[in-house]
DNA sequence: GAGAAAGCACTACACCTGTAGAGAAAGAAG
DNA sequence: CTTCTTTCTCTACAGGTGTAGTGCTTTCTC
């Protein structure tokens, strides 16, 4: 019983104790210094600890990089799912304050932009990685039913695509929020949020 | 005169001759291992030109990944600023016929997933080297603006941000089309593209 | 054709990286 | 306390990597 409080994400247990404190001192590489720079000797490095200790936990780098994706996928899982929570306890009814949820959900998010680095970064690693794409497929499927169901609450009726097209979209204004200054990312993210989700009050085109 | 067809960009020339062969050849050492792979010898061995040619051309590492970017965004400035050219020919009524070219751009892009490979992954090492950001910078403005005009003849008025959203939302859709199948990414990016160009018709909230 | 300039091939070298293994340390089970 | 097991630390090593230097060609320029 690795935590009393974590639900399953369909992700395994979050790691803790030692392997927690090699993989967060992975994502602050990661983030710093991009995937390139994710070695097992930078990670003991950052995390303060002797060399060896990376290694010797996780013995390949694949084992570190899907190690890392997990845990960034937990993390980021965990974050969604609070929001799913909070959202079934608003009736149908009052989907704006859906709306307002993802948006806050949205702005959190942009306000660790460590966490977004690190999951872009991966993301494109996962592209040509399948044993990451894996690990990062139930996350994103609980992010595309999250939105999905709002859409369905919205605009009731099937537009082919529509939410994985917001859900692909947002991907992409998160990542280019980085390149926005400190003191605005959360607003960029915002009004980028707003602004997608208004797509999903499109009607289905003729039916 | 080192390309009598080639417009300024404001990127200075494209690479020609030897250095043209080496980014090729750059372009498909990132595409297929990602930026971690980008070594001088891996741009020899795929170029199949002896050791040392890259390093002779490049000496150092930032000044290959300075030049990648340079002949990548220099290549996806061409299709844009083909595109430009088209839509600047289409009397403003007709704005249907603009959306089309968009799409045709997005498509053509979508296509090319080696390029968008490396964009993708470019733009993400932009985000810590702020040499690289400069070389994006004028391709960015360029996408911006011509998303930017196609706004102002679709609806006029000003949604804050409105066209930042939409060029930020179509890397992501571009972005998570290279995890589609090879022959359904083409209808992907055309699917998401259209629905994303319907934010553009949005009205001014209240003005 | 002589000389200069530029580009090219090759080599050298210090350092980094992935991975393995061997022993020390710490804790659990008897 | 003894033994077993697991985890941690340290070291080794076979490559790979960034970068600089050094002559050799080729190509202009006069």
């Amino acid at each position: 019983m690795p935590s009393k409080l974590a639900p399953d994400f369909g992700l395994g247990p979050p790691a803790t104790g030692r392997r927690r404190e090699l993989l967060d001192a992975a994502a602050d590489v990661v983030a710093h210094g991009g995937l390139r720079a994710l070695t097992h000797r930078a990670v003991d490095a950052q995390a303060g600890l002797p060399e060896g200790s990376t290694s010797s936990s996780y013995r390949t780098r694949l084992a570190l990089l899907t190690a890392l994706m997990e845990h960034i996928a937990w993390l980021m899982a965990h974050r969604i799912e609070a929001a799913r929570t909070r959202i079934a306890d608003i009736p149908a009814q009052e989907h704006e304050q859906w709306v307002e949820e993802i948006v806050a959900l949205a702005v959190d998010l942009a306000k660790q932009p460590r966490l977004v680095r690190v999951q872009a970064e991966l993301t494109l690693e996962a592209v040509r990685t399948p044993e990451l794409r894996l690990t990062f497929a139930p996350w994103r499927g609980r992010f595309l039913d999250l939105v999905g169901r709002i859409a369905e609450a919205v605009t009731p009726g099937v537009v082919e695509g529509r939410v994985e097209t917001v859900v692909a979209a947002f991907q992409g204004v998160l990542t280019t929020s980085l390149i926005q200054p400190d003191d605005e990312r959360a607003a960029y993210v915002e009004r980028g949020t707003r602004q997608l989700l208004a797509l999903l009050e499109q009607q289905p085109p003729q039916a």
